[in-house]
DNA sequence: TCACATCCTGTTATAGTATTACATTTATAA
DNA sequence: TTATAAATGTAATACTATAACAGGATGTGA
């Protein structure tokens, strides 16, 4: 069971934001490697809402209220560390990121994008992971890297 | 059974441009759409190969003897037109357009992207969007589009 | 055949996304 | 404490895609 929430779930997004933080915290710990003032930062932007956000929307936000303006390879080195250790997705239709719900596990999620409230969700789901290593297999490939994400509507934006 | 080949079956390669470009022709014209020039063009060099090729790639081929250098708007409008008709598709993970090789029909195809080669393959699996729609179902989510892009290693490469 | 509406293309400029390269600082451990 | 590795700052640039508007080609009906 997640510790997390959908969006259409009510809940107090306050304690996802907590939870994520506090996740990362003891995963970055049990690996050896330091969540930074920085990566810590991007990553509470990440999971600010359940909208995935533009790298340049996290500049943007990282630049205020700091003296200098962030640039650009802040944030990217910022995400990539996030990404390797799985505290967040890249969503490569939407050129955007959004906070990972099973960090440090191993898996093979896919998502769905809202294109009216831009919401995400993320899903691990079994049947679709075995089906598609099942298809995999018979065509002799061997999968390192997925990228699943469907555009729609929404439960709540399609009533 | 489709008129094309993998790439890693042995064929004459002419032979898949061709029949991609006459399928355009015809399925333009039954939807009364024009397959101009530079259209055909674009689709030509998109089926150049079985790697997905980017749009600055395309804009370069298309340059090379021509009067005047091709600008971005050129290659983007006539990429969208291919992918509107159905005759290429957008590869996100990589920022690269591939012939489609079910043109017309409706599909829902996933891409397997080997990161050795760079060769791609376009594959219509049942199980996998049976499972794809359910799990949507299951969420409530209507699916419009979808982006289904893995990344390995190839049968060739993973010898 | 002409006028006209529509679709397509050319051209210039610019927006949006991401990386390279190198200097500097910070944390860690011997 | 100092040597080392890791992380960040900074400037420049590369790569991908779109906006806006002018001009040209094409097909249609009078």
């Amino acid at each position: 069971m997640s510790k997390f929430f959908t969006p259409y779930q009510k809940h107090d997004h306050a304690n996802c934001v907590k939870t994520a933080l506090a996740g990362a915290q003891a995963l970055c710990k049990k690996r050896g490697v330091r969540l930074t003032v920085v990566r810590e930062k991007v990553l509470a932007l990440v999971w600010q809402s359940h909208k995935p956000i533009g790298a340049y929307e996290i500049m943007a936000e990282l630049t205020q209220g700091a003296s200098n303006p962030a640039q650009p390879p802040t944030v990217y080195r910022a995400l990539d560390f996030l990404q390797t250790h799985g505290l967040v997705h890249r969503l490569a239709s939407i050129n955007a990121y959004i906070g990972c719900n099973h960090p440090g596990k191993q898996h093979r999620s896919c998502f769905f994008i809202c294109t009216q409230c831009r919401t995400a969700i993320e899903i691990e789901d079994h049947h679709v992971s075995q089906s598609l290593n099942a298809c995999a297999n018979e065509h002799g490939f061997i999968i390192s890297d997925t990228s699943i994400e469907l555009s729609g509507l929404c439960i709540n934006c399609n009533a």
